[in-house]
DNA sequence: TGGGTTATCATGGGATTTTATGGGAGTCAA
DNA sequence: TTGACTCCCATAAAATCCCATGATAACCCA
């Protein structure tokens, strides 16, 4: 698999510890390294994770733009700054840094939600209000998304 | 053959397993790999499924949005966060996730409708009662299809 | 054309492997 | 020493593999 995708609720043991999913894992090792990046997300109160391919665009797109040479080391400040590395060991578990876990608000567990690109790490119940809003707005929008995802408003090539 | 035609019922085991209808996984295997992306349908009771070529075309609209928008968080949350890829084992068979048999309201039978690029997985009783409206709109929309298919009162697009 | 033989397929169930998770023991630094 | 972090092993539950069966569909040949 390449992207990451659904979402599963997992434990953080009395160590501090979580297991990154395992279909995650196989996601990620397939981008070169047993290991993940998280960071706080700029948009709602979760952790961003991926892996090599995520960090090497995010890298790209701050290189492309065309700021003033102070705005953009404020952007890759704010934001690799506050980026770790983890690799996880052979059980596949990692240990979040306390900042990070205050940003989510997680305390014993943690909902693990695949977006494609990347995942993001979620306090359980805030996650699942966020998917409802989700869904509202994917609705509203679904021109966005393209005639491929037949998921269309008078739709029925059915039968 | 590469597009999803007809449609049946197959059981769901003690286990949870359901066989993929082998005249889909021919589809599937030739979009690829063994095995099926499945999500919530958004307009309807049921499972909307495909395989690489379904995921990939969706995938690829999210990508051209911009990356740390929120909207586009939101937008692949609500798509990506309960689209499971399951691959089959060497029978044909997967295990449903508990939140795409409580979406559907599937207990034990499942019918299986194949729709041209994806498919739909319903609750026998329900899919009856779908499928005899989708009938009648269609035949109201007939033109909008085009001169070629030939679609006439005995129906079938199929073969 | 009909009848019998072969494949193919859906399904049941036992055996094996994977996965998440708990906890012990070792390492290193303050 | 104490605490943070590994590494390693144990376990239970879940997922997957593998084999057997019956039913249906496809094939073949007189």
């Amino acid at each position: 698999m390449n992207i990451f995708l659904s979402n599963t609720i997992n434990k953080i043991d009395a160590k501090g510890r979580v297991s990154i999913p395992s279909q995650f894992r196989s996601v990620l090792e397939n981008q070169g390294f047993a290991g993940v990046y998280l960071y706080p997300s700029f948009t709602s109160q979760s952790i961003d994770g991926g892996g090599e391919s995520l960090i090497n665009q995010i890298a790209q797109s701050i290189e492309k733009m065309q700021l003033f040479a102070e705005e953009t080391d404020a952007l890759a400040t704010a934001l690799f700054s506050e980026t770790y590395q983890l690799n996880y060991d052979q059980d596949g578990r990692v240990s979040l840094p306390e900042s990070l876990m205050m940003h989510a608000g997680l305390k014993d567990r943690v909902t693990f939600a695949g977006i494609g690109q990347k995942f993001q790490m979620w306090e359980p119940s805030a996650f699942e209000s966020f998917k409802n809003d989700s869904r509202v707005k994917a609705l509203q929008n679904r021109d966005l998304i393209g005639p491929s995802v037949n998921f269309s408003k008078n739709n029925k090539v059915e039968e």
